[in-house]
DNA sequence: GGTGATAAGTTATCACTGATCGATTATTGT
DNA sequence: ACAATAATCGATCAGTGATAACTTATCACC
């Protein structure tokens, strides 16, 4: 009465890869709807229809399944990255609108933005020494998107602080900020979403640019 | 030659209390050196020199460990910002000055920082069902003050916005944003810390105020 | 159509985790 | 000395991530 334990059938000779994909699509589910660390290598099995210890002969560790999703979901943030970046004019309206990219890519993809930026990697680096710096550098590469984008209004000279690195930064722990207690503090009382999203961008603009009060 | 287990000698009657402060002692120092999650109940448990389930006489659960200090570090929090507001006057030199007082507790207390703003709760709510708001109140009650900060500006006219509660909340997820990356990315590339604190802090500064480029 | 190689997946197990239970000390007021 | 009880321990549980050794299905080839 309480096991069914439905298996999914044996993958064909060559087609390891398809399971694979399988594993990274029940895991996300799950991520998504229990949350990372309360999610166990035995319910990601159980949904995908394989026993416990099939998981190890496609990733090393839980971490790098994790880590994987992170991964694919910031070459999706690259990707807007580079299209706001296409259409891109150094004026304020469009500046906020790369910002925006930012925000909503973070709340549209909640799951991989806690494994990215706000998951604990434990100070003695272990996290580090598993699964390398892949997740990382690959939110680096949507940062290095960023920063051409603020190199474009710097070089317009509409920036108050002229070093791209240093402006990149800033603004990028400010996006940051709201994006993670949105995720990680879903309850607090805060102002309609919306308006927050408008107010804290409006307000990041102003702070970096010049004019446009 | 593996575990001399050095017990400590036990308490006598009334002094309960004193061993609780032990392994909140114990367990704040074991979590800034190996970091949250992995440091067991065990490894704490030795650390003050009593047996594991010993620890479960005093706090329900290891969250429960975690939660009191971090409400202990936000007394903290909510002193200092009691004490900005004091000798606070609506200026910008003053308002960054106030900013900067979350910064430096974030930084010098990480672990309570992380407790209370940067760990994963879970989706569910199993987090919240067990140890309850208490944390998060706590940090919210040091919001409210630096709310009070705000609204003292406001009333002088300098912020662009006149919302007290929209304000606040923008500042607080822009400050958060940097205090929790140069915790849980203290590896990334950062531009010297002092300048980037600075440069964020007036970034901010500029944003919510008007007039003083 | 049998055969051997091997990809795909299994069961059993390990060390460890947080937590609970019941028993056992040691201290205290009487 | 004695009973009450605060303080604590050893044994144990279910659940975790991970490993080792084994089985089974599929494939290419003669």
């Amino acid at each position: 009465m309480t096991a069914p334990k439905v298996r999914s059938p044996r993958k064909p000779k060559g087609q390891g890869a398809e399971r694979r994909e399988e594993i990274l699509d029940a895991a996300l589910k799950l991520f998504s709807a229990k949350g990372l660390h309360t999610v166990s290598t035995r319910q990601i099995a159980e949904a995908v229809g394989i026993s416990q210890p099939a998981l190890y002969a496609y990733f090393a560790t839980k971490d790098d399944i994790t880590a994987e999703l992170c991964i694919r979901a910031f070459s999706i943030l690259v990707e807007r990255m580079e299209a706001a970046r296409a259409d891109f004019t150094p004026t304020a309206e469009c500046f906020e609108k790369a910002l925006r990219v930012y925000v909503d890519f973070g709340l549209e993809n909640p799951d991989a933005y806690r494994v990215a930026f706000m998951v604990e990697k434990g100070l003695d680096g272990t996290y580090k020494e598993r699964v390398g710096d892949r997740p990382m550098m690959a939110g680096i590469g949507a940062f290095q998107r960023f920063a051409e984008i603020v190199g474009e209004v710097r070089d317009a000279g509409l920036t108050h602080d002229d070093d791209v690195q240093r402006i990149t930064q800033t603004l990028w722990a400010g996006l940051h900020g709201l994006v993670s207690l949105l995720i990680a503090r879903a309850d607090f009382p805060w102002v309609e979403r919306e308006v927050l999203i408008a107010c804290h961008i409006s307000l990041l603009r102003r702070g970096a640019l010049k004019g446009v009060a």
